[in-house]
DNA sequence: GGCAAAATTCTAGCACTGCTAGCCAATCGA
DNA sequence: TCGATTGGCTAGCAGTGCTAGAATTTTGCC
């Protein structure tokens, strides 16, 4: 039964493909140039193939999407041990502590170097935003039917999530819900990519930097008086 | 002359007319259901006269989108001076200061009252939006081409912004510009009522509320050690 | 009042969209 | 080798935003 696994592996290749194609059509040329035609001159076949690998646009659109949490999970995941284990690596020679990573470490260095991981992670967010404007539009605007915060929530997003949390939550406050903590950073900081992205904030060099680091500082309680 | 003058009003009366079907329309059956067909039918002219008014409609769109914001900007200034003067009255009995009130008052009382102020615009916020989620999907998704930041930024949206300004600007660190302040303010506003809207949080009873108050709370520098 | 001119509204249609029914050819099991 | 089945294609449907040109109404002038 060789024949019909290889006739499975060339459709799951033209899945991805189509898949493929969208992306790269909408962050060319914007997801309104995404046409069903165009999508199928582009991957070499008719318009109805499409159909018969998904349901209709939208559920292209949702695969793309769910590409994009995928990266975007593991662009945050990188970001965060990155800096985790650099500071880590600081807090060795200084010799201090060495708790689990995952722990929150209530010491001073310890809350400095979660601090540090939160601005980089928020940091490489905003860039991926910026980097992936299609991808991104995807995910948020695009796909509004793809559920969330329920148990039947696809893998990547729990996957996004989780990523954050393990960021986000270390430096809830003592007597706050660290998901709740979580979807309020995160939150904060999708509504300061789409607002930039939409020349809804000051355009110029560093504003966007100032806005996230001012969010991070507030948030971790690193407040000026 | 008064004929042209009386056309001239009915014109714009018609103007107003198809602002208000599209914006009832969009509420009531979502904007994939606005098309200019019925729009046209809706108002019981033909289509072409919608082109008369409009270059398109993106334009009846942005149009929707302004008297958005306007309202939003009402809303805002509404719950501000509600609770601005309210607390007035009760630092009046208190007898501390008179100081005006654009001005920050210092005093612990006056923070007290500006971080009351702050939290009831949040909430008032959240309550528009939730309250017109197709104005607020025209004002914020579908509307992407009106300019902001720029000084040729329609009225409405400087109005709404400053508004923004008077609740968030005073809380500002004695560090930080009172507008990026604003925005990030903002910013973090929007995004968890359209991640809200969008299932993308953890729906249930009090959790937005939750949400909005530690947001608040992080952001004035009311943080649990 | 009657009539050409000007402005306004409508009919009809274009090029496009997402999507599907039904034909036609290549592949399969016997 | 030959029917049955699968897979892809052509052609077409209903609907979209938008517009050219016909038809109608209103205007200004004699």
């Amino acid at each position: 039964m060789g024949i019909s696994q290889r006739r499975e592996r060339e459709r799951a290749q033209r899945h991805q493909l189509i898949v493929q194609a969208a992306r790269e059509l909408a962050e060319t040329e914007g997801w309104g140039a995404v046409t069903t035609r165009r999508l199928a001159e582009r991957i070499e076949y008719s318009q109805p193939v499409l159909y018969s690998h998904f349901a209709g646009k939208g559920a292209i659109v949702n695969a793309v999407a769910l590409e994009g949490f995928a990266e975007l999970a593991e662009a945050t995941r990188l970001a965060r041990t990155k800096v985790t284990q650099a500071t880590q690596a600081t807090q060795a020679t200084e010799a201090t502590e060495t708790t689990q990573a995952t722990q929150p470490t209530r010491t001073a260095a310890g809350e400095r170097a979660q601090h540090a991981a939160l601005l980089a992670v928020a940091r490489a967010y905003a860039a991926f935003a910026r980097a992936n404007p299609a991808l991104y539009d995807a995910m948020f605007t695009l796909a509004t039917d793809l559920s969330f915060g329920s148990m039947d929530s696809p893998q990547p997003l729990k996957d996004a999530f989780v990523e954050l949390l393990a960021v986000f939550g270390p430096l809830a406050g003592p007597d706050d819900d660290p998901e709740t903590f979580t979807e309020v950073g995160w939150s904060a900081l999708h509504g300061l990519v789409t607002l930039d992205r939409d020349s809804r904030l000051r355009d110029g060099d560093g504003y966007q930097d100032q806005r996230i680091a001012l969010l991070i500082a507030r948030l971790t309680g690193d407040v000026p008086k």
